[in-house]
DNA sequence: TAGGTCACG
DNA sequence: ACGTACGTGACCTAG
């Protein structure tokens, strides 16, 4: 095999070395960018054998792209000066270890890897560029291979021609007709106005060649057509712009270019503090991992449980239910609380006064134990009068209620809750999980309880957890009990309906592919994305999009972007996907949840979210489908019990009036407090047009702005979720910053508070830990921000909604009513009520939301009624 | 069991 | 900077 030689864009490797991992410093002096650049540097040089190096830099000094498009690189912002010193360090640093670099006046470092490449090729080495700029792509051909690093810069991945093609859809050879037509924002290079990656991957597909694209734009249709046709001169240009030179003027040796001994970097390293280069160099552990970690000092992390099991006397053994009684007679008075855990095999129970006790369930045949129903009423009839400490209260009042035992009282702890609370991403909330070295039996429980009662305290949520959390329990316990009423026969006759559609869809879609492909195709499972892409992208030859981990991405948004080419295929199919979907998980799968009495009975899970919000399923009522007019149909089978109404309520805008709260930001509390539709006064302010001259179109890019700012925005996912072009997406949030600069402030301090603090707090003080903000990856601490900037809204709204439940439920018992709520879907409420109640029940509905916090801004919900849920929303 | 897809807020 | 909107659960296929 062929001796290595590697060569390395410098800039790039630096640029994304500088942004991948934090900025580390020694005494003042940055030093992230070297490090990862070393750090990535010797890992190839031990993985791939490097036998010779170069390393190329840009000169500063305009280039030949310059002088043919004076607005080349222009829009880019100015290097930073943390990165600025960094690349003069380096190149020092590469003279020191004897590392060959290069640069010339007036070109890029892109041309130096070209022209090297070229002139090593006779000497018979491999040449392996290692860059992180996808016009590099261009030149890997036979001989010369490409590194391109990803995720910052903790991976590489090897390209070689057919690479290319597998991951982009075209060959090395189209990479410049691909920037002719796409563009490149990050350059300056514009491409054809309109035409994104997928269009012109699309394009290529069909004509091959940019010219070829340009000589038959007469043929393509519509827009994109005139649009070619407009712009051909600037596509022709920027593909130009785009072509790397590999005639540069350097004076190149091979033996130059020898790989020097590595040690000779070592005391500009100890000067720079990069000890962790020097380990690795010293030990020839040139190796794995290019990750770095540095954490930083301040932020906290999720703390587990102690160790420290609480005092008890020696545990009393207990064999009858007799003796059971007896023990339990003698327990202190029902001020103290006590902590029972069923266990498979026993029952415990302990006292906080220092008792305890096991009763055992087993036996045999010939020495049979006690019953588990008696110990349970026992226990229960104890529990009943002391303050109960349990880990998973709702799942103990199931069992106390289908045994038609009483519910505890007084609720002192759940230590479910407890950890949940503490950190609410832990993977499994089950005691087992959770008690570490703490006895599986109450003691345990009643120990983790007093511990997690001090730490809840000293992080401040002792009012959200005795107030919201444990309160709520007993609420979600009511609704799981109570369950939905459904009205099966209306759910099997649309059933009927949908499965005669998706025959006819079905049908449609084969006789398409059999006509699109000139003979009839194999019948394939619909259902199976391996086969569709197989059949649509390899058989039929149609333009793929999107690449997956196992092969064609085949969702309805690649879909989509597929109608204009072929029609008749692609519409029978997503209407195939949409009605199995409704079928398989509404129609058949609500019917195999729906019990003898016609009601079905999800559960709901307190434990389960990040931001605090509770999950649902078995079935899941919080997804029932209501965006398309077919879907919201199912919504008709939701039915309150015989004779009664439904009541509906939800909140209005609820996560855009915390934003409001939390931001103070004057223009957006404005729109609250005198009741305008926001959406319309944002695009009203962003698009600078008056309020009546707001249409829909405007109204609804700024509804998806606000929706943004909620998930914290990005110019990418606005763009991708309206259709706008990254540029207009960037440009409406600016605009919007500019507008309300309180918002932008707020996100600014959600994400420093998130870095600094390590978690993200909601107003009632549930705190969710952000470790993704100490990463070494820059995407990963890109998410942590977003979810820094969300928590703070999606969970305050669900501290809110909890404690409007809890209220809601305490009223309506308050008032003697039998109304009862059955359903939450995050920022809505659904109660079933007996006609005459229904007026009384909406007013307390809407006045417990409304009122259970005061806010910056009113907080607003409305009801509506109805004899199903469709028309109750 | 994991990944792809799609239903909801 | 080469990836990306936040948070969920169910169904299906493929290994």
């Amino acid at each position: 095999m062929a001796d290595t030689f590697l060569i390395v864009d410098g800039n790039s490797l630096m640029h994304r070395a500088f942004h991948a991992l934090p900025l580390m410093d020694a005494d003042g002096v940055y030093t992230n960018a070297i490090y990862g650049f070393l750090n990535m540097l010797f890992k190839v040089i031990r993985e791939e054998d490097v036998r010779y190096i170069a390393v190329c830099f840009d000169e500063h000094g305009p280039t030949f792209r310059h002088t043919a498009y004076p607005d080349y690189k222009a829009g880019r912002s100015a290097t930073p000066e943390e990165l600025r010193q960094q690349f003069r360090t380096i190149r020092q640093l590469l003279t020191d270890m004897g590392v060959k670099w290069y640069t010339l006046m007036g070109w890029e470092a892109d041309d130096l890897l070209g022209t090297l490449s070229l002139k090593a090729e006779p000497s018979g080495v491999r040449p392996l560029l290692l860059t992180g700029d996808r016009d590099a792509l261009q030149l890997v051909d036979g001989t010369t291979e490409l590194l391109f690093t990803r995720k910052g810069i903790s991976e590489t991945i090897l390209f070689t021609p057919a690479r290319v093609h597998e991951e982009y859809g075209f060959g090395p050879e189209q990479v410049t007709d691909w920037k002719g037509l796409a563009g490149d924002s990050s350059d300056n290079i514009p491409g054809v106005p309109g035409v994104g990656d997928k269009t012109a991957v699309k394009l290529l597909h069909q004509y091959g060649t940019l010219e070829n694209i340009l000589d038959h734009a007469g043929e393509v249709k519509g827009k994109l057509g005139e649009k070619l046709q407009a712009w051909q001169e600037q596509a022709r240009m920027c593909k130009e712009l785009a072509t790397i030179r590999r005639d540069a003027p350097v004076d190149f040796r091979l033996s130059d270019c020898a790989l020097p001994d590595l040690k000779n970097a070592i005391p500009a390293l100890k000067k720079l503090r990069l000890n962790a280069l020097i380990r690795r160099i010293d030990s020839e552990a040139v190796s794995s991992g290019a990750g770095v970690s540095v954490q930083a000092a301040s932020a906290e992390v999720a703390e587990v449980a102690p160790l420290a099991l609480l005092d008890f006397a020696e545990p009393a053994a207990i064999e009858t239910v007799e003796a059971l009684a007896a023990w339990l007679s003698a327990l202190p008075d029902a001020a103290h609380p006590l902590a029972l855990h069923i266990g498979e095999t026993s029952m415990s129970v302990a006292a906080q006064t220092g008792e305890f006790a096991v009763i055992g369930l087993g036996g045999d045949l010939l020495n049979p134990g006690p019953n588990p129903a008696e110990v349970l009423a026992l226990l229960a009839g104890e529990l009943a009068a002391h303050p109960a400490i349990v880990h998973d209260g709702k799942r103990l009042w199931h069992i106390l209620h289908k045994m038609n035992l009483s519910l505890p009282e007084k609720y002192d702890w759940d230590t479910m809750l407890g950890a949940y609370l503490i950190n609410p991403q832990e993977k499994s909330y089950t005691y087992a999980a959770l008690r570490g070295e703490m006895p599986g039996d109450a003691r345990g429980v009643l120990s983790l309880a007093v511990w997690q009662k001090e730490k809840i305290a000293a992080d401040r949520m002792l009012h959200l957890m005795q107030e919201v959390e444990m309160p709520l329990s007993r609420v979600l316990f009511d609704m799981e009990r109570y369950g939905f009423t459904v009205d099966t026969a209306f759910l099997r006759q649309l059933g009927e309906r949908y499965i005669s559609q998706i025959d006819e869809a079905k049908a449609a879609f084969f006789a398409a592919c059999s006509a699109m492909a000139g003979q009839t195709v194999k019948p394939i499972n619909l259902n199976s994305t391996q086969q569709l892409g197989d059949l649509l992208f390899e058989q039929l030859g149609l333009p793929h999009g999107k690449k997956t981990t196992r092969g064609y991405s085949t969702s309805a948004e690649v879909l989509e972007n597929l109608r204009d080419v072929a029609p008749e295929v692609i519409d029978p199919l997503l209407r195939y996907r949409q009605l199995t979907k409704l079928n398989s998980t509404y129609i058949e799968g609500l019917l195999r949840l729906t019990g003898s009495n016609g009601r079905v009975h999800s559960t709901f899970d307190q434990v389960a979210t990040a931001t605090g919000r509770i999950s649902s399923s078995e079935p899941n009522l919080q997804n029932i489908p209501v965006r398309t007019e077919e879907g919201r149909e199912i919504r008709q089978a939701f039915l309150p019990q015989e004779g009664w109404v439904l009541l509906d309520a939800d909140y209005s805008q609820i996560e855009l009036r915390l934003m409001a709260h939390f931001s103070r930001d004057e223009a957006m509390l404005d729109a609250f407090r005198t009741g305008q539709d926001v959406h319309a006064r944002t695009a009203s302010e962003i698009f600078e047009v008056p309020l009546n001259e707001v249409d829909s179109t405007l109204r609804s890019r700024a509804k998806a702005v606000n929706f943004g700012l909620i998930y914290g925005i990005s110019a990418f996912g606005l763009s991708r979720n309206t259709g706008v072009s990254q540029q207009e997406a960037r440009t409406f949030i600016s605009r919007y910053f500019d507008k309300y600069p309180g918002v932008k402030r707020f996100m600014d301090t959600a994400a420093n508070d998130g870095m600094e603090n390590g978690y993200a707090l909601t107003l009632m003080g549930r705190r969710r830990y952000l470790p993704e903000l100490q990463s070494t990856n820059a995407m990963v601490r890109e998410f942590g921000k977003r979810a820094a900037m969300n928590t703070p809204v999606q969970g305050t709204a669900a501290d809110i909604i909890k404690l409007a439940m809890v209220r809601v439920h305490e009223a309506l018992r308050r008032e003697g009513l039998r109304s009862r709520l059955i359903l939450q879907v995050h920022d809505e409420l659904l109660l079933e009520c007996p006609p005459d109640e229904a007026s009384q029940a909406a007013r307390i509905l809407q006045e417990a939301m409304e009122s259970v916090i005061t806010l910056a801004v009113p907080l607003s919900a409305e009801v509506h009624q109805g004899v199903n849920w469709a028309e109750a929303k």
